[in-house]
DNA sequence: TGCATTTGTTTAACATGATAAGTATTATAG
DNA sequence: CTATAATACTTATCATGTTAAACAAATGCA
């Protein structure tokens, strides 16, 4: 059988932990999981987008994402707005709140990330970021 | 601002649920999370560990790995043995129906693989295990 | 129009992730 | 020796991951 450590979702993990490590404590300073960051982070890219847009571009799961927005709803981060002609369908955005804090804490993770890209190197890291999209794509592709 | 889309953590968790999609439900039919199933694996490749041991061989953490302990306990899966030398220490190996159900599920998971391989190409994913081994390293070393 | 079906989202239940705190045991300084 | 610190693990707590089921609103069709 094939060696354990050669495992690739072990090792996709692995590598995810630790640059997260990195990021973690600053967004915990501020009261967020990486997830919460995650949402935060797609709304300023979409500036308002339902739920399931939302969870598409967060990478995040339907129920999850529904929790998520109940925590950042009651910080007053988020809001929603209903959509006139799909009563299903609500639009969430960020408060005026919520982009402040965006605003502190982006710039300092973009610099966490910096660093991340100066101790790699941007050629392996672009090459990384190439295998990985190919990768999801083929196992897509075949679905 | 960099673009969200390239986001590293993001890309290696697609990268990886796009794995791990083809794997779950096997398991699930075995009721076994992925994550039982990386104790196992560990207990098989290691032929019994302590939990710390464990811990890191299986990438979880020490709660999750407790909580996780017990359950594949419930289920006579594994068992702990008393280090006589250290009462802290405890040693955790599978019984015999857990190896039987390693034996059972295995394979079927190893011909999965092998269906990742043939897509992506060996090449392709040997590159991509390189990088990731290296991301890792270089991380860790400047800790 | 009326109703079964589909779609978008939320709940529920159980398992794990992440952090802090607790417990028992062993090692160590004085 | 013994008080203290370090070690190995477990509990506790809150948040998310995963699956199935519930729910309401919208759609398709007889």
């Amino acid at each position: 059988m094939r060696d354990f450590k050669h495992s690739l979702p072990m090792e996709l993990m692995r590598a995810r932990e630790a640059a997260m490590a990195r990021f973690r404590p600053m967004l915990r300073d501020h009261g967020l999981t990486e997830q919460q960051w995650r949402v935060i982070r797609a709304l300023v890219d979409a500036g308002g987008a339902e739920v399931g847009e939302l969870a598409r571009k967060s990478c995040l799961l339907a129920p999850s994402l529904t929790r998520i927005l109940q925590h950042l709803e009651a910080r007053s981060l988020i809001k929603r707005t209903q959509n006139s002609t799909d009563n299903r369908r609500a639009i969430i955005s960020l408060t005026a709140r919520g982009r402040r804090l965006f605003n502190k804490i982006g710039p300092r993770l973009e610099s966490l990330y910096s660093v991340i890209e100066d101790e790699f190197g941007m050629e392996r890291l672009e090459a990384l970021y190439t295998l990985l999209a190919e990768f999801y794509e083929t196992l897509q592709a075949s679905r």
